[in-house]
DNA sequence: ATAGGTCTTAGAGCTAACTCTAAGTCAAGT
DNA sequence: ACTTGACTTAGAGTTAGCTCTAAGACCTAT
């Protein structure tokens, strides 16, 4: 199948500014034009701007995405440097989520200790500020429960 | 104890210029002044500083840090508001972590087939790119195994 | 008393990642 | 034939969140 860009605008929510952007930051090279000079996207292309989104979305800089976009276009003798990216990257990943469960933690304890100021009309009432430390073990059950609700 | 502002910009790793920022943007009107009007910061302040630094990271502007602040200066009658705005800060940041475990499978993906690749020494080779779908429980086990060498 | 360090202010400059504008091409529909 | 609409380009403008500069005040140590 082939695609206009309004039509990938529309389909991975990415604005035609923004996918020309990428184009011209050289973060997506594989794309075609046809006789009019206008862009062509395909399913690989689709493919390929989902893993971008991936790379954005775990923090990555578009130049860092563009130089993996250039090893790939370079072929098999970068595989080990492509590889050693996403190992870089998992890290990133996993401290991510690490982080967001000690604010998830914060949050919780805020949400505790706001019930019961509520509750009492008063925040003097309840400002033994002692973070009830709830186990990571927890923590990821309450993202499990999520998870079970709305799942991958 | 009462901290200057290079203090407190050694102490949070949040540079003074930013500091000032802050306090210009009004997110820390809390903070007095000295003799001179140098800003004088106390260890309540560093407990304010870290809990806008939390909302920060799970992605709140820092307008709508003012505001929240704002409503603590305003005292009791904003209680209830404070509640609603963790409560929906916690969906962003379970929202958050849900995402991060979808890169995470996404990555992980990656690594495993450039792994196959290496060994290969060709792309071609290992083109199946139907995801291994790996559970949402193993993710959250990968996390989980994280969490005991980097406890919170 | 004078140099160094830390602070003050207002305001300019910077960066990443868009986001939009202007001027123009092209093809399809009425 | 002509309007509509989607596309093209180069390049300007925007936003958030810093980051720094310049000019000056003040305290402390030599």
């Amino acid at each position: 199948m082939m695609y206009s860009i309004g039509t990938v605008a529309k389909k991975t929510g990415i604005s035609s500014y923004t996918l020309r952007y990428y184009d011209k930051a050289g973060l997506t090279p594989f794309v075609k034009r046809d006789a009019q000079g206008r862009r062509v996207f395909n399913d690989d292309d689709l493919d390929s701007l989902a893993l971008i989104r991936c790379l954005k979305q775990t923090g990555m800089p578009l130049e860092d995405i563009r130089q993996f976009i250039s090893w790939c276009e370079a072929g098999d003798q970068t595989l080990s440097e492509r590889l050693a990216m996403f190992e870089t990257q998992r890290e990133a990943v996993v401290a991510q989520i690490h982080e967001s469960l000690k604010n998830l933690q914060k949050v919780n304890h805020k949400i505790d200790t706001y019930r019961q100021a509520c509750q009492a009309g008063s925040e003097a009432a309840v400002d033994c500020d002692v973070i009830s430390k709830r186990s990571s073990a927890e923590l990821l059950k309450q993202v499990a429960a999520y998870e079970i609700k709305h799942p991958l």
